[in-house]
DNA sequence: GTCTATAGGTGGATAGAC
DNA sequence: GTCTATCCACCTATAGAC
């Protein structure tokens, strides 16, 4: 019951705290320009305060892109197994799967590892270690997921069930980055769907 | 016979002019490092020239931008056309095609419309225009392909041409864009055998 | 065509007052 | 924690000599 989180002085519920506002804005730069595509000076104008006070909390550009892809990577950990405490059908997981992508292509964002993957030789080198540990985690999900569906006679799956997560993601991730390029939904949904089809998952139905 | 191409005074073959150079050296880096992640120094150390000499042949770097995405074009576009000069069977043009991909990231190099396509929002509007012309040959190349091999019975292909060549070519950059975060080249190869493989296309004989 | 020199701007980052 | 002020490296780009 007691929540004492950080701050006594705030009475609202969950006040986001200054850094995971920084965060939140360097996010979306970061999933429509790409690491190298914005600056402190673009955070900074839209969140009106200095540069210097986001260096207070972000001492290092990397220490940023750091924390950015540890945040994302728990986001997504979180609505994993959201999906994993409420569905059962394998089938049913993987349209939610792919339904968290399609959420973020709606609103004219890349994936924020799929954007850092085509940076990723610029990165600095403790971002490529959560980058990679990123995608590990999506595959692991996603193969398990695979494995129970094959077994239950759910699903489809004619590869190992690793191989197949592998493609999975590559295919998301370059219907995004293609479909971005057009601004165009549709390209990312009729790839996703086609993925999904071959695997045995309806567009609707269980 | 005659060749006069630009030159009477060098007399060995095709010697390469000096914007070549410079969008050779150029190409290399934007595959790898993105379009914001290189500049005028970055090449002018390489040529041993100075940035300045680099300005008189592509005055702003969103001209060096649209003629390296042209240039790539013409490439592949000469590569399409010499594939449909030496191959009739429509899944041997396939594997071809995807070699084409392989080789690419055999350099450790990313596809240079697909690193564009994550930087997108960040690039001059002439450039954008190139992409999507890049992008819409690709397509239609594929899509005319997919109709005769479907209608000589020599593919299997389950919607319309234009459609899954669509998610070929997304297919083909997100699994260039993934396996490049890991190095790995076999993470590209298993990607293209299963998206070829869907369309009755074996990875050796025709 | 290539050079030197430099302009004019922006990048990430720090010192020190408040 | 946020500010002002500043540093210095780097960026794209231009002027003008050779």
């Amino acid at each position: 019951m007691t929540n004492h989180r950080q701050a006594v002085k705030s009475q609202s519920a969950a006040p986001k705290g200054r850094s995971e506002r920084i965060l939140d804005v360097a996010e979306q730069l970061a999933q429509r320009r790409g690491f190298n595509g914005f600056s402190y000076a673009d955070i900074a104008e839209e969140l009106a305060v200095t540069k210097a006070s986001l260096h207070y909390h972000f001492p290092s550009k990397a220490d940023l892109g750091v924390r950015l892809i540890a945040r994302y990577h728990e986001a997504f950990t979180g609505a994993l197994a959201e999906i994993d405490a409420t569905i059962d059908d394998e089938a049913a997981k993987l349209r939610r799967y792919v339904a968290l992508y399609d959420q973020v292509i709606a609103q004219d964002r890349m994936c924020l590892c799929g954007m850092f993957a085509a940076e990723y030789a610029t990165l600095p080198a403790p971002m490529q270690v959560e980058l990679r540990a990123f995608f590990d985690a999506n595959e692991t999900w996603l193969a398990s997921v695979l494995e129970r569906g094959r077994k239950s006679d759910r699903l489809t799956v004619r590869m190992s069930p690793n191989a197949h997560a592998r493609i999975l993601v590559q295919v998301l991730e370059g219907a995004m980055l293609v479909a971005r390029a057009y601004g165009d939904l549709d390209r990312f949904r009729s790839a996703a769907d086609h993925a999904l089809a071959e695997l045995g998952v309806g567009v609707k139905a269980s």
